[in-house]
DNA sequence: AGGAGAGATCGACGTCTATCGATGGAATCC
DNA sequence: GGATTCCATCGATAGACGTCGATCTCTCCT
């Protein structure tokens, strides 16, 4: 062992270093929930059909594309609008989804590696 | 509603184009495994502190920084191991973390941003 | 050998989440 | 007005997840 012991306060043990200046509650909290929006193949690749597609995207689109149900389509978007990644736009029976376009950097950079 | 009616096989609608190519299966679930490992406050806090320091980490170090049990701790960090984000060396008693160094460049790059 | 400490694993518990079928609201067509 | 279609919402259900206490394993020290 090192020829340190634990001081019970959480220091020594001899190599590592403090924890160190943790990022901000805020800005975890905020980067956990597009982290979480994104982290479902079905939304993911939404976000990615959506990026991709120069124009906004028929809701029914992809409840043909994907093999699930209307209401849980829905229920994605729905999340990934709580995010704040896609906008709606309704056009009579019609809702038309599209990436959001006040995204802010950090997102933006994050969906430019991802998708 | 738009002059021309759905056509039951998806496509038409007026405006919007077809899903398009979607991204490969098996790269959206890789990218799916890491976001969901990221989608968490401790651990996107813990690979922060990882990212940051330039020596590897011992675990006690985060069981005294985070509030939180042990076993959770243990727990978070298998979490991040099975997920490739980082590797583990145990010196005698202590076993001490750091960022995986064979990131993929994706990842890498999802780092930079989130970090 | 025996004791002590660090960390991983196990089992349990409560909460969150993805999914579905059924219902409701709004706009369109006959 | 009545029927139809699209989409959101509700209620229910099964599975995943975060957390904890208890236990096990391994290493070091005496």
């Amino acid at each position: 062992m090192p020829s340190v012991k634990a001081d019970g306060r959480g220091r020594v043990k001899g190599v590592s270093s403090p924890p160190a200046m943790p990022m901000p509650v805020a800005r975890v909290d905020q980067s956990v929930e597009v982290l979480k929006a994104l982290a479902d193949p079905t939304r993911l690749q939404m976000v990615g059909i959506l990026k991709r597609s120069r124009q906004p995207v028929c809701i029914c689109d992809f409840t043909a594309a994907f093999d699930l149900t209307q209401p849980t389509i829905s229920h994605h978007m729905a999340k990934l609008r709580a995010a704040g990644l896609v906008d709606v736009s309704k056009s009579g029976i019609w809702a038309y989804y599209r990436l959001a376009s006040r995204l802010d950097p950090k997102t933006s950079a994050l969906l430019d590696v991802l998708v």
